[in-house]
DNA sequence: ACCTGAACACCGTTCAAGT
DNA sequence: ACCTGAACACCGTTCAAGT
């Protein structure tokens, strides 16, 4: 009935049972973000339940409730733990400030597309310290490059926005792949009602990496400093 | 218990008695799609449940699934509803490609803002006959003012991903408007951590209209065919 | 301090049945 | 052809209770 688990244990965690090696450890927030983690890249933003999160625990469904408020505390701890920032936190000085923030912008796509369920969520939610700090850093960034204080805002929304959507648009394209090229047939059937895009494949012209790079170029030419 | 509802009537409908001036039309995908996307806009994505729809349309909740597959279809059908585009469907003959275009991608978001729920829904679900057309339009405008084939679909996922991004924040920042202030006071308390974006108050800067025509700007200059 | 089960008020959807 | 209620398998969360 229910989609087969094909992991380890059934459905009631045999933890009657003592001595034998399934110990878990007990509870904590580090354990039950990293585990809401895991279940969010299996299962998606859906698959996110108390109750499954609970399960994979080895717990009772509201004992989660003592370390954690609601189910919005669980997304708000797992987008955070997924946007920390690995990189230097200090910035190197360079000279090269454009590689600095292509490559700052990479990552963080990188990462959001490693958690397909982080992008969508991360404009809803409150802004947790991973992602403000990597909003600092690339504030910093741009204005040692000589952008005006006055234009650093319009420059990091600018930035951010087009991030946010190449990231959400790429992580759901790559979910439904069929559906896309499914998508692009269904194009071609009504070619003459959508001539230029069907001639150009737009749905099927998959080089994201190489499109998202381009735009971004774009996008810095203009947030540059004018000299 | 429940979130009153402030409305008409209560609970069940008074179909019973017959004759009074409360007789529904009968139910049909028009009338349902509409209905939804009131629901939607008062309500958000999380206030459209198939009960409360039936409810608003004064019928039982399963009627419903005789019109339509599932819930999935709702949403689909509400999208694509919202996206219709109702500007000029040929072209005009213009010199001014950039204006047109901008015109274009304005009228896209203010479409979208003006139903919240529209543009954080719309990068997951297959692409309907609205907003493929949109597209096309788009596409063969900037064809027209001279964009190479090879550069058409970085051009228009560029487009795609900027407008996206900033749509789907900015819907997101208007929900949340105290939360925005209370971040940004979070952020002057730990004004060590965060010095660049505190200073530039991010969080703060309102002209979500200008930066997205500014940005907007940028972009377009590298999408401009070279001459 | 930490965990639990029973219970409440919801969901989407299947199904067999009504007109 | 169109609509319905009962029922199923889920949800998130409250609460009173256990250790």
């Amino acid at each position: 009935m229910a989609a087969k688990r094909s992991g380890a244990q059934g459905k009631r965690p045999q933890r009657a049972s003592v001595s034998l090696q399934s110990a878990e450890p007990p509870l904590s927030l580090e354990r039950i973000v990293a585990t809401a983690v895991d279940l969010l890249d299996a299962q998606g933003v859906d698959g996110l339940t108390m109750r499954r999160l609970a399960d994979r625990l080895g717990s009772g469904a509201m004992s989660l409730y003592w370390h954690v408020d609601n189910k919005e505390e669980v997304f708000d701890l797992a987008l955070d733990s997924v946007l920390a920032y690995r990189g230097p936190q200090q910035l190197v000085e360079t000279q090269d400030w454009r590689g600095e923030v292509v490559h700052m912008l990479e990552d963080w796509r990188a990462i959001m597309l490693r958690h397909p369920w982080s992008a969508s969520l991360l404009p809803r939610r409150a802004l947790g310290p991973s992602i403000l700090g990597r909003l600092e850093l690339l504030s910093k960034t741009l204005s040692r490059a000589g952008v005006a204080d006055a234009d650093l805002n319009v420059a990091l929304w600018s930035l951010w926005n087009y991030v946010m959507g190449a990231t959400i648009t790429r992580a759901s394209f790559d979910v439904s792949d069929d559906d896309r090229a499914a998508a692009q047939q269904r194009l071609t059937r009504l070619s003459e009602r959508y001539p230029t895009i069907e001639r150009s494949r737009l749905l099927l012209d998959s080089d994201w990496d190489g499109a998202f790079r381009k735009g971004l170029g774009f996008l810095l030419d203009g947030v540059a400093p004018k000299q």
